[in-house]
DNA sequence: CTGAAAGCGCTAACAA
DNA sequence: TTGTTAGCGCTTTCAG
């Protein structure tokens, strides 16, 4: 019934050419000021909406996208967002979406900062991106937006060049929850621990958000009885981290830890399985293998799922959208705090998304 | 780069025009053999990819979907299934797709089934509903399938006239994780209650499922320790209501009520809010007003998702997809069980989704 | 049984 | 400054 309107709609009722009506709409210039006129007027009247199909139709050009993520060998995170990738190539395959993966070191700034200029070489239309270097990342998505280069971010922001698009999570509520889930249930006070382990000395603003959460959970419980320690450990020496980890364990008074990056995840488990459980609550991230396992086993307690293969699809979903058909994107997509536990991780594993 | 293989090119290399080409795609006959294996070796060889937009542009015929849904008037989780349809609907704007709301009274299968005979009088290419009532569901879908029309399913499934696509959830599962939630940290025996209430006789597949999880998940606690209750309550008048909930309450064995119903959440949640919670523990259902307001304030122990909103929405964008793009859907679309707890909250009710 | 041709709605190049 | 026109890739008559 609603018969859509058409470009040659508008033409015929502004009594000019389609050719007129679209320099209208595209602000193409050449045009009279008083066809403008007519054809804007009418536009608004009939609320006139394009076809996208028809839009995307035409153009038919390759839409080549850059994808600039951490090497997902280096970690398992990061391999769960490759799915992201694989998943929004093939949604996209009959329209010619062109997606080049380039992987940097996610140790190495030097890394990140080599592959950036490679993207920026391939001159694409659009990019999505994890600004893992901040310092690095400013200084990159600065030089996009001097190219005029859309770029979409997922994991974790920037706030000075800002992006289309940013998809992730809030990572203080994130450490809040963390905090929440050792606490929870437990009478006694005692010393709960935030852990990051890495390879190299690596400054992340996305840990800080986390730590910052889970500090102003237990200063809010009132009374001062809770310790929180915060333990860095930069090295890949295993000998030294067991150590370290071994004299954690055996203070008598911790309660809990909360484990943020995947690798760490691996090895506290590990050794909290070896050593016993006992009271120590553990809170890791994401739907990792090792984290699975512990999960069922008990070792683990609960898992906050930060579904990083559907940021990567959604981050490309968007910038394609914008790209092919000019959608709209929501500039600032978050992703809820999915609390995993043992009777529900089934469903996880089993659900489309995953 | 990968230059885009046409339908052009197939009939070149083929020797034979588009036409035939086509007729082949879609085998609609009157194509002599021989030709018909040419194409069809050289479409498998070149692996050939129809243009979806292409394809879209030229059918450019509107869609018509109807929406068979409860009345959003009577039941909260239901308005939130509307928000799905909206969104779909703006999402699909510029692309002919026609949806007609069909809604019927929750509580009265007559109503389904004359709703269900207006939507058959409208001729829709799609139907996507909720199967409230299963014997006037079997009836109707079945005689969908022999029209030809597809349908796609949210909420709960049916099993014998098998639906384009289900959307949902497991609810034997969900069950269970109710169940496991209301325990965990429990350590004393006691009594475990799971309860439906509605407005009407209501013989519903779909709680009994859940009930299904929720006696099993104690029966294989082992120790013979625990009691499961169950109570149908399906009246409305309050003062009843009331007294039977009391009742209930003064158990002193009771740990803890699971919800099945948003009516019955409300309810449930008020009293126990009056009379003082104590210990006993309450999990309920979808992020509607009323929960939310009792997580926060601590009745409600936590909610299950099911995100009523988004397998609206994923119904639809299923169906127009295969409508329009002829694209696959995915016959089983599971949606994992989302613990909402208090600290996790607020970032549902901040995502996108919500 | 097959090929030719007219569009679907929009864009962009080319003429006027 | 404007109008005309040739496609984008596919579907669907309509003649042969």
């Amino acid at each position: 019934m609603t018969k859509h309107i058409t470009i040659r709609d508008i033409a015929k009722m502004a009594k000019v050419s389609v050719g007129t009506v679209d320099r209208v709409i595209h602000k193409r210039g050449e045009v009279a000021e008083e066809s403008y006129k007519k054809v804007v007027a009418i536009l608004e009247k009939t609320g006139y909406k394009p076809n996208l199909i028809a839009r995307a139709l035409v153009s038919s050009k390759s839409v080549k996208i850059a994808v600039l993520l951490p090497n997902p060998k280096q970690d398992e995170y990061w391999k769960l967002s490759v799915e992201g990738i694989d998943q929004a190539q093939q949604e996209w395959a009959q329209y010619s979406l062109e997606l080049t993966r380039y992987y940097f070191d996610l140790y190495k700034n030097e890394s990140f900062r080599s592959m950036a200029e490679k993207v920026l070489k391939s001159a694409p239309d659009g990019i999505i991106a994890a600004p893992v270097f901040t310092e690095e990342s400013v200084e990159f998505f600065t030089s996009c937006k001097e190219r005029n280069i859309p770029f979409v971010l997922v994991n974790s922001n920037l706030t000075s060049p800002s992006p289309l698009s940013f998809i992730g999570q809030d990572l203080y509520q994130s450490g809040m929850l963390g905090a929440e889930l050792l606490h929870q249930g437990q009478k006694k006070p005692g010393t709960y621990a935030i852990m990051h382990i890495y390879d190299d000395v690596h400054a992340s603003k996305y840990l800080s958000e986390k730590e910052k959460g889970f500090r102003d959970y237990f200063k809010e419980q009132g009374d001062k009885t809770y310790e929180v320690i915060s333990i860095d450990l930069n090295h890949t020496h295993t000998r030294t981290l067991e150590r370290e980890l071994m004299e954690l364990f055996s203070n008598p008074k911790l309660r809990g830890i909360l484990v943020t990056t995947s690798k760490g995840a691996q090895v506290v488990s590990k050794m909290l399985e070896k050593r016993g459980k006992n009271d120590i609550k553990l809170v890791a991230y994401d739907l990792l293998k090792s984290n699975i396992r512990h999960l069922r086993a008990g070792t683990i307690d609960f898992l906050i799922n930060q579904n990083s293969k559907r940021q990567t699809f959604i981050g490309i979903n968007q910038l394609t959208n914008h790209l092919l058909f000019r959608k709209k994107v929501v500039p600032n997509y978050l992703f809820p705090l999915e609390i995993v536990a043992r009777k529900n991780l089934q469903s996880y594993l089993d659900s489309v998304d995953h």
